[in-house]
DNA sequence: TCATGTATCTGACTTTAGTCAGGTATTTCC
DNA sequence: GGAAATACCTGACTAAAGTCAGATACATGA
């Protein structure tokens, strides 16, 4: 497989060069770029010490560390233990804090009317359509599927979508006792997947053992898929078969041959993505009564 | 005039958090950032030291100095005096920094593959469609005119890409004699605009009294523009109305009310443009073998 | 409860990045 | 031919960015 990287290289050179930007537009606010940045990060959510290291990429927890008493030092933060967990420092922004983060936006704004301001509305347009574009399959090629044990928050939320859809929702909600605990969806007997942007869950699903439940015969050379969900806003990106795939490559890993799921009718696009991806239909195999189509494909 | 600049900052936030990118690319060469970015356009055809200091943004000399001092102790470029100007310093790549300029290259493209290669061809296409766009207009968007000397040497490579289009080329080419001198077309009796992207020229045009030869009467109220150019990749961009807009202002600023102008029937997009800017239809007004539309334009 | 792990901090350091004030050839312009 | 401008250099400096080795307080699980 070739790959022409022509375009986005050249596109890097250009646009990092005339847009460094957001970068830029932090300094001149009289705060060294990395502090202006943790600022920033403060300002847009950041909530304890350890979510600002993540945030920024990992930095050193000394280094994070100075630049945070260097930030209280000039009155624009302040910090307090956290009384759920001793350990930890909550830090939130002053009110002069506040306004530095707004000069910082204004900055960030400015910068960007320079590169504005000189188009035409259609242009304009163009150029709003474009990049939107690009931010949604750039997004869509840096997201990350990692196995999961069903009982992580990221997978509980992911969950919390996932029945709210179907309208099978039980009479509680993620944060109280979350979804449950589903034993068979994790290891020895199967895998949870969520895939994740920027730390936010976009798609999910589970692999395990068929059937798990007592009422049939246990068959070990197949496996079903379970629990399978996409953000709304990410379908058509291609994401569903992504973790289509890795679903099955899990199934055989867990020593399957075969692998069933069940859906519903009105999930179009799923049933056309289980048609392309090889999936055949079969008769029905279990009594969910939301599921109207079954299907199965050989992976061996 | 409310411009929404919020795709486009959402874009930079997500797009520059991921491709950081060039930048990084740069680190874990094992050379500092700078260095890496001086050896980086040495490759790519800087040949002075001034060369150099422009395409990187008019960094200090000292500074450039010193990076160019470590990169030939570490044997990566070789320099020597211009023997065209001794003040210069011509600045080559070593077989060593060859080598690490592709071992740069090959970071670069790396990191592009990290972004293309999870991604379907249909998405890639649309990706490279929607970059290449966006970086147009970009580009558009930054472009800066100038009023330049008409003996500059980028008023005379403007020029040299306007008399070869039209066919009409002297006998000697941009970096002999030039195009000769048109004291016409520089101050007090006109001026001379160069639009340029990245350094190189993309549009050009001047204004002048009219008529300035010997042949006519001296009309004081009205101007002429004449050797407006726009380099064939940039047109439909808007740049050629940009420019005639400059032009309309310095013909006012210069004391006219009237501009004139002469152009040929195959430029279509040109004859479209000055109908849109409001320029009218009239007779012939010189002997120029290659006009057939004449237009003419009341500015106040 | 006690070992182990986690979240953050302090101090001591190094490297990069960048500025500023001269200085030395060399060229250009009158 | 001499003054002014140009192209590059050196030295002395500052601030920012980042690393590393502990220290401290708290949390967690057997």
């Amino acid at each position: 497989m070739t790959v022409d990287t022509s375009v986005m290289r050249k596109f890097n050179m250009s646009y990092v060069r005339r847009v460094g930007a957001l970068e830029e537009s932090f300094l001149g606010s009289g705060l060294p770029y990395g502090t202006a940045r943790i600022l920033y990060e403060i300002g847009l959510g950041a909530e304890t010490v350890q979510d600002l290291r993540t945030r920024l990429g990992g930095l050193d927890s000394g280094y994070v560390s100075r630049m945070l008493r260097s930030l209280e030092s000039k009155g624009f933060v302040a910090t307090e233990r956290d009384p759920a967990d001793g350990r930890r420092r909550l830090v939130v922004l002053t009110e002069d804090g506040l306004k530095q983060w707004d000069d910082l936006e204004r900055r960030s704004e400015e910068r960007a009317h320079l590169l504005l301001d000189p188009l035409t509305q259609r242009q304009r347009d163009r150029l709003n359509e474009a990049l939107a574009t690009a931010d949604l399959l750039v997004r869509a090629a840096t997201i990350t599927i990692e196995p999961v044990d069903p009982r992580d928050p990221m997978a509980q939320e992911a969950m919390g979508h996932y029945f709210a859809e179907i309208g099978e929702r039980f009479g509680f909600t993620v944060g109280d006792e979350g979804f449950g605990d589903d034993p068979s969806l994790r290891p020895p007997h199967g895998t949870f997947f969520v895939a994740a942007s920027d730390g936010a869950p976009v798609a999910s699903g589970g692999v395990r053992e068929f059937p798990s439940t007592s009422s049939g015969h246990r068959d070990e050379r197949t496996a079903e898929i379970k629990r399978m969900w996409v953000d709304p806003a990410w379908r058509g990106a291609g994401l569903g078969s992504r973790l289509l795939r890795h679903l099955e490559a899990e199934a055989l890993r867990l020593g399957h041959q075969v692998v069933r799921l069940d859906t519903r009718d009105v999930l179009t696009e799923a049933i056309g993505m289980y048609e392309r991806a090889g999936y055949e239909r079969i008769d029905r195999y279990n009594d969910n009564p939301h599921a109207t189509h079954f299907f199965r494909k050989q992976l061996r």
